[in-house]
RNA sequence: GGCCCGUUCGUCUAUCGGUUAGGACACCAGGUUUUCAACCUGGGAAGAGGGGUUCGACUCCCCUACGGGCUGCCA
């Protein structure tokens, strides 16, 4: 009898929403979705001096981006800070944790201590971990996790195997600090539980953690979820991932212009594999989504084909979604917004500029001639197509353009014999044209620049530069 | 220092003891073309090093090197 899946993903409100976070939500949305599960939002903001609202709202908007949509509400860790109390002292009351009275300042000299000492330092043993209550002071104690000193903790990861720790490896965490608050590790055990989550997909580096947190499983008796701890990703060097490998905020990608479905497909297959499938939108992609497929070493950044990928969504976007994309693009970039004319015109040159682009500042570009308004400014290398030749020629092709019914098929013989009657070929007559509509040397093809701006301006524009 | 994880073309990866080690991006060369792209064809390009196990290892084991993570009253 199989469970539903629920998959969480619980990232700290400390800052921006991190390229290697975004990954990990991702694999946990797939994750669930694909199988009809759920996928939870959790924001670990129990450390009160790191956590903020801004990153709180930074985060959401990154996830709500990517579309990475979340079952529920997000729930706050710390507004559960009473619950984890409770389950704190269930574990006293069943003597799986104890009160340590040891201040932060003995445990710090004990580490120093074993630093001065040279090589290997032991873990900390407090020394109230047996002690008669009888003994205790009237002093404030934080709350340890009682772990077994000998013997190992197994942890069964789908993504890393079979791996095993010493338990003398381990020290006593602490679940509770002494002035009542939970720490991480207590914290995510009991909220994973209560929230039923079955299946935790996070970054290795909590992988030492999943055997503390193993113990935690075990004092509760609660059951222990699937664990997958898969690679953080690495820049394009192979080191771990900073500010100078340039974005590592996924603001920062919708900022450059990237679509949200070429990330989507980009991070998917970033150190995880299935076969040979490189392409495909996300419902193909929870078909395919397993933990068995995600490789076991950190993948780089490899920002040439994420932009290969994008260009493929884009192309393949679908018109009026790409438009309200690229307003988002727009707005995150903090460029000016499209007049209504302007979203018009790129609505209609979207056919002819989508399969060009590999980004949206890329698909703009493509998209000038449509989004420019007379007169027409050539640059540099456009101007050259204008000489005094070409702009007899425009003027001899305006009168023919008036009464042409407005097609490609109808458009394609007029030029084709304009070109004819002056004896050069067709690249020679698009040239000149392209100065006149677009004032670039790279753009769509003439005929749909014509027909995405329409006659009237067409004409207009070939006045303009044949004067 | 200790513990844990990793290492196939430049990059992401396939392979799950027997393959001419496959694909994708990138790169190079052609083609197509009205420019830029896109697109099509072809090409070069890999098992970190050393020991084992085996009839046979990229695949299994050990060692070394290198990279990463954890080692907090942070998450």
């Amino acid at each position: 009898m199989s469970q539903q899946i629920v998959t969480r993903f619980a990232p700290s409100p400390t800052g921006y929403l991190h390229i290697g976070g975004a990954r990990t939500a991702l694999f946990n949305w797939l994750y669930a979705r694909g199988r009809g599960g759920k996928f939870l939002l959790r924001i670990e903001d129990t450390d009160r001096e790191r956590s903020t609202p801004e990153a709180t709202a930074a985060i959401l908007q990154g996830l709500r981006w990517l579309g990475l949509d979340w079952d529920g509400e997000a729930v706050s860790q710390f507004a559960r800070k009473d619950r984890h109390a409770e389950v704190a002292h269930q574990m006293l009351t069943r003597g799986t944790a104890y009160k340590c009275f040891s201040t932060p300042e003995e445990i710090a000299a004990f580490r120093a201590d074993q630093e001065a000492k040279g090589a290997s330092y032991a873990v900390f043993q407090s020394p109230w971990r047996d002690a008669d209550p009888a003994t205790h002071p009237d002093a404030p104690y934080a709350i340890r996790m009682k772990a077994p000193r000998t013997g190992e903790t197994v942890i069964e990861d789908a993504v890393q195997g079979r791996v095993t720790f010493r338990n003398d490896q381990l020290d006593d965490m602490i679940v509770l600090r002494s002035d009542g608050t939970p720490t991480y590790m207590l914290a995510v055990v009991v909220d994973d539980h209560d929230m039923g989550v079955t299946h935790v997909i996070r970054g290795d580096d909590h992988l030492n953690n999943a055997a503390r947190q193993t113990m935690v499983y075990q004092a509760m008796g609660w059951k222990i979820p699937v664990w997958a701890h898969i690679p953080l990703i690495h820049g394009p060097d192979g080191k771990k991932l900073s500010k100078r490998h340039g974005a590592t905020a996924v603001g920062d990608y919708q900022a450059q212009g990237y679509p949200a479905a070429g990330m989507r497909n980009y991070l998917t297959r970033l150190g995880w594999a299935h076969g040979d499938a490189e392409l495909f939108n996300s419902a193909q992609a929870m078909e395919m989504f397993d933990l068995s497929g995600i490789g076991r070493s950190p993948a780089r950044l490899d920002f040439k084909k994420l932009e290969s990928t994008c260009g493929w969504h884009i192309a393949r976007g679908e018109d009026a979604a790409l438009l309200q994309e690229v307003e988002g693009y727009l707005a995150a970039a903090g460029r000016p917004a499209l007049t209504g004319a302007q979203r018009d015109l790129l609505s209609r040159a979207m056919y002819c500029v989508k399969d060009r682009a590999k980004t949206f500042p890329e698909l703009l570009e493509k998209a000038h001639f449509a989004l420019i308004s007379r007169p027409i400014v050539a640059d540099e290398a456009a101007a050259k197509a204008l000489d005094t030749v070409s702009r007899g020629i425009l003027s001899e092709l305006t009168p023919r353009l008036r009464n042409a019914s407005w097609t490609k098929e109808a458009l394609e013989p007029i030029l084709n014999e304009m070109a004819a009657a002056h004896g050069i070929g067709f690249g020679k007559l698009a040239a000149p044209l392209r100065t006149a509509l677009a004032g670039r040397t790279a753009t769509p093809s003439v005929f749909d620049m014509m027909l995405v701006i329409g006659r009237d301006e067409t004409i207009l524009r070939l006045e303009d530069a044949a004067a």
